[in-house]
DNA sequence: CCTGCAGACTAACAATCGTTAGTTTTGTTC
DNA sequence: GAACAAAACTAACGATTGTTAGTCTGCAGG
C-alpha cells in the first residue's frame, strides 16, 4: 500500500485550511480544528507546514498571482477594451467558482498576514488595480467606454464580482455562463431599460 | 465636574469596538486591546456591557435595522423604480461614509454572532434582499429596468456598493455626491459608451 | 459630614491558542 | 529481517483569551 505522499498531505492541509479560514475567519480557526478536518493531530501538521501564517500566505499569494497572471495575458491580447473587460469579469467568476474558499480567504483575511507578506500582498493588489484602471482609461480614451471617474469605476467593477463566492453553490440552478453573461450585461449596459 | 455618564461610556465602547473589530477582525480583537482604546482596564468594561458577543450583536443589528428601515421608506414612496434604486444606492454610500466601521463589522464579522443572534441576522438580511429583489422585479415588469436574472442583478447591485468603506477616506478628493452620481450612472447606464 | 453607589481597579480563573520536544509507529529499501 | 527516514503520536510550554470576584475610590444627595 502506497503511503500518502508528503505533497498530497500538504496540499490537503492547504485546501482544508482554505475552507476552514473561510468558514470561521483566520483568527477564529484553530490549528486543532484544522488538524481534525485533515485527520491528524495538530502537532503532526508541522511535519508538512512551517506555521499557521505560512498557510495564509500561500493561499493569499496563490490567488493574487493567479489574478495578476491573467490580467497580464488579457492586457497583452489584441481584444477590444470591451472584450478585455469581459475577460476580466469572466476570470473573477471562474476563480470564485473553481477556487472559492481560497479566493475568499485572500479577499477577507489578508489583513492577518505577517508584516512582510502583508506589504508584498498590498503591493501586488495595487499592481492589479493599476492594471485594470489602465484598461479602463484606455477604453475611455478609445471611445469604447463611457467617460467617468476611473477610480470609482475600478472599485465598483472589482467589488461587483466579489459576491459570487459566498452565494454561488453548485446546487443553485444557474450556469456559470449565464452568470457571466448577466453580470457582464449589467456592468456594460446598465440596469436601465434603454427603450 | 460632571462625571461621564454611563450611556456615554457605553457608546464610546461601542464606537471603539466597531473600529477595532473592523481593523483586526472580531476574533483577533481582544477585550484588553479595546479597553486600552477606551482608556480603562478590560474588567471595567463589564460595568457597561454584558459580553464581547453583545458588542458584536449591537453593532450588527444597529446597521441591519438601519438598512431595513430605509428600504421600507423607499419601497413605500411614490418614486419611480429608477429613482428608488438611486435612493438605495445613496443609502448604502451614506451609511458607509457616516458609519463606516460598524457597517464593515456587520458585513464581515456577522458570522461570529452567537447562534440565536446569527439566525436573526441572517433572516433580517434575507428580508432586505427580498425587498430589493422585489423592487428590481417590479421595475422590470414596469419596463423601467432591463430584463435580466433578478438574483444576479440583486447581488451585483448590493456588492458593488460595498467597496466604498475600505477605500473611502475623508482625505480622498472625491465628494460623496460625485461618488453617488458615478456609481449610479455606472449601474444604471453601464460602462459601455452608447455612442 | 455621612451614606451609598456607580464605576474604576487588581488579581485571578479556566480555557484555548500556536508551537516545540521527544518518542513511537509505519512503510520502504537493501 | 535490519536499517533508515518520514510522519504520526503524546505531553507540555508560555502566552493570551473572555470573564468573574472582590476591593477601593470619588462624586451625589441628604
Amino acid at each position: 500500500m502506497a503511503r500518502r505522499s508528503t505533497v498530497d498531505r500538504r496540499s490537503e492541509i492547504l485546501s482544508e485550511a482554505a475552507k476552514l479560514f473561510h468558514a470561521k475567519g483566520y483568527g477564529a480557526a484553530s490549528m486543532r480544528d484544522l488538524a481534525g478536518k485533515v485527520g491528524m493531530e495538530a502537532a503532526s501538521m508541522y511535519n508538512h507546514i512551517r506555521s499557521k501564517d505560512e498557510l495564509l500566505e500561500v493561499l493569499c499569494f496563490e490567488v493574487g498571482d493567479g489574478y495578476l497572471n491573467r490580467l497580464n495575458e488579457i492586457s497583452a491580447s489584441d481584444l477590444s477594451y470591451v472584450e478585455k473587460l469581459r475577460a476580466i469579469i469572466r476570470t473573477h467568476i471562474r476563480m470564485m467558482i473553481d477556487n472559492g474558499p481560497a479566493v475568499n480567504v485572500a479577499n477577507h483575511d489578508w489583513k492577518h498576514l505577517p508584516p512582510a507578506a502583508l506589504k508584498r500582498f498590498i503591493e501586488a493588489r495595487k499592481r492589479y488595480e493599476k492594471g485594470v484602471a489602465q484598461l479602463l482609461e484606455e477604453g475611455m480614451a478609445a471611445g469604447e467606454l463611457r467617460r467617468m471617474d476611473t477610480t470609482v469605476a475600478l472599485f465598483t467593477l472589482l467589488s461587483s464580482v466579489r459576491w459570487v463566492e459566498p452565494w454561488y453553490k453548485p446546487g443553485r440552478a444557474i450556469a456559470p455562463e449565464v452568470l457571466e453573461e448577466t453580470i457582464t450585461t449589467l456592468l456594460l449596459n446598465g440596469l436601465r431599460n434603454p427603450a
